[in-house]
RNA sequence: GGUCCCGUAGUUCAAUGGAUAGAACGGAUGUUUCCUAAACAUUAAAUGCAGGUUCGAUUCCUGCCGGGACCA
């Protein structure tokens, strides 16, 4: 337990002590202690003053004793401003929590660990990722590593989009124009490949729509007539029945881009424990629907389509099955969360998906619920906003995507012309150097998209989000380097005896001393921004502390050894906060 | 038409109903005989509008204005 919630429960108690009322320690409010006043924590009493009928001052008068005299030897002293109860916290607490802490060990216990799946990424295989992607495949990953911090089994997941119109498009493209050529006849990435051809389709669309209208065809008949707009239809429904040519070049097509897409997640670090693909699952909710008709949670109109009614909900009646006995987008996801749930028996599932679908789980959910499936109550939408850029959303047909490969790319070099401009690594091999340069341009990167809530949309600017000075990645792993860098000439040896702690001591310990509650917040609500927030925050309160005090040349060996134990306290609690974000923290840079 | 989300310094982001609304970038001014200046210190600058609830509202409620998403 730390040292807020010993302070809410102690507040709790000694309310019931005093005055015989039953508070629950979570309605305890504890903050720090704003600077300006004297303390460490302050409990807010405003809450209880209606509720005991006491004054905050007489309240506080009562409280603030019968706690000092509680907690013994860890509050020293009090005081109360309005409504706040300041409390001290004696400094041998603080210094037996830097001597005794261990930088092996630094999380949050956990009586309850959980089986969690974590589906992100969710590419679609006509296309390459782009920044939107990116969010999501470092929320999912980082998301993955903060519940494995909080001591939960974590399963990661991904879920392709490989079959439908979008990819016939690309193929039908490929047949028509690309004589044969592969990714590896032309030396490009294949994801890259098969995205073109995509976008080729879409040029010979719009080409021949505009030439049917200019033959005199209204525009909305040409949009259906275009050639290779039926083409591609034709070759979904051969896909369908099964023809073998068309499931050849099919299969070869898709194996171009997971190639490419491995060759992406591998830089960017993204890994899955399983990755489904919806062409083998996409008949798997027809048999829930049946069911589902059965138990009347579906219900079916005269022209045979099946429908669920939620207005009972406060949504709208929703088609699970059209006329044609085809299954729509929700059944496909009705019947894997089925197939997931079957296969790992989680206690959550997390699906990282873009707030535009935000109904879509609603309704997911809901209907599992209806169904009853094992998997329903489990299921949770970590919905996250889009990437927009200054001009407005990107848009793939206006050419304004921010490709993610480009992106990565660029970042890492502009990382290696930061860092040579600098010329701090002159004694790194090339390997070294290669390596130095993709940590931090990721680092730059990763920080830059897990910083802000997830919930929230968020505009990256090409020109002016790209910085390594500030609120970001490199300035987290500079405090790192140079931590690490001072370490190496003290040595770590160190035997620490009772000292009295200078106020960015102090300091320093209770921000450390806060690193297991904010990896629980994150896990709870989902937010790796807050270990974002809270890794700056540390980094920031070092880099005073190193200002100001002398670490090899501190006045006394007590002091020294003090100040290289936060030191190493304040690099492992960098190291695994970086790494909740999947970014890595250098030796030197 | 219905449902939902969002409006905070010039810009990008913070702030479980709590003390004088924090940071970063950009702007201004300083700091390098001493542990990594990708750093530190000082400084100017903001809650869309109008009501309401509350001891206290950026936060909750209502209306309006502006932006976005989804469902037909």
């Amino acid at each position: 337990m730390n040292l807020t919630n010993n302070l809410k429960h102690s507040t709790a108690n000694c309310i019931q002590q005093l005055y015989g009322v039953q508070i629950q320690p979570a309605q305890v409010l504890v903050n720090a202690t704003n600077p300006e006043f004297e303390g460490d924590y302050t409990v807010v009493l405003f809450a209880f003053v209606k509720q005991l009928g006491k004054s905050p001052e007489i309240l506080g008068n009562e409280l603030g004793a019968a706690m000092v005299a509680e907690m013994k030897g860890l509050i020293t002293q009090f005081n109360i401003v309005k409504g706040f109860l300041n409390f001290s916290i004696s400094n041998d607490f603080w210094f037996e929590y830097i001597k005794n802490a261990n930088p092996e060990n630094l999380l949050p216990s956990n009586n309850h660990p959980k089986k969690i799946m974590v589906e992100y990424s969710s590419p679609n295989t006509n296309k390459p990722l782009h920044l939107g992607h990116l969010r999501n495949n470092f929320l999912g990953w980082s998301i993955a590593e903060i519940l494995k911090l909080q001591g939960n089994e974590v399963v990661k997941t991904c879920i392709v989009n490989d079959r439908g119109i979008h990819i016939c498009k690309s193929m039908i493209a490929w047949q028509l124009f690309a004589n044969g050529a592969t990714p590896a006849d032309t030396k490009q990435k294949g994801d890259h490949f098969v995205g073109d051809y995509y976008v080729k389709y879409n040029d010979a669309y719009k080409a021949q729509v505009a030439e049917l209208v200019a033959g005199g065809m209204t525009q909305a008949l040409a949009e259906k007539e275009a050639p290779i707009q039926k083409g591609a239809q034709e070759m979904l429904l051969k896909w369908e029945q099964g023809d073998a040519e068309t499931l050849d070049l099919w299969k070869r097509m898709n194996s171009w881009v997971y190639e490419g897409f491995d060759a992406t997640y591998q830089k960017i670090g993204s890994d899955f424990v399983k990755t489904y693909y919806e062409s083998n699952t996409y008949l798997l909710g027809k048999e829930l629907v049946e069911q589902g008709l059965t138990k009347k949670v579906f219900y079916q109109k005269e022209d045979g389509s099946v429908w669920i009614d939620l207005t009972g909900d406060g949504l709208d009646e929703k088609i699970v099955r059209r006329k044609d006995g085809t299954s729509v987008y929700i059944t496909q996801d009705i019947g894997l969360a089925e197939v997931k749930q079957k296969e790992f028996n989680t206690d959550v599932s997390i699906y990282v998906v873009g707030d535009e679908q935000n109904y879509h789980f609603k309704v997911l959910k809901l209907i599992c619920q209806k169904l009853q499936l094992p998997a329903a109550d489990g299921i949770y939408q970590l919905s996250y906003g889009m990437v927009e850029l200054p001009t407005g959303k990107m848009k793939s047909r206006e050419g304004t995507v921010v490709d993610a490969d480009d992106l990565v790319d660029e970042m890492i070099n502009i990382s290696k012309e930061k860092t040579a401009s600098l010329g701090k690594v002159s004694d790194f091999t090339p390997a070294q150097l290669s390596e130095l340069y993709n940590t931090i341009g990721l680092g730059a990167l990763k920080f830059f998209l897990l910083r802000v809530d997830p919930k929230k949309k968020m505009i990256f600017n090409p020109e002016e989000s790209i910085d390594f000075h500030g609120f970001t990645g490199p300035f987290i792993q500079y405090t790192h380097a140079r931590i690490k860098s001072i370490l190496r000439k003290t040595g770590t040896d160190i035997n620490l005896s009772l000292n009295e702690l200078l106020p960015l001591e102090k300091a320093l310990a209770i921000e450390l001393s806060n690193f297991p509650a904010v990896i629980n917040e994150a896990a709870e609500t989902l937010d790796p921004s807050k270990v974002a927030i809270y890794t700056f925050n540390l980094a920031k309160l070092f880099n005073s502390f190193y200002a100001e005090l002398s670490i090899a040349n501190a006045d006394s060996e007590e002091k020294k050894n003090l100040r290289i134990q936060l030191g190493i306290l304040t690099a492992a609690t960098l190291h695994k906060g970086m790494r909740a974000l999947g970014i890595d923290v250098p030796e030197q840079m």
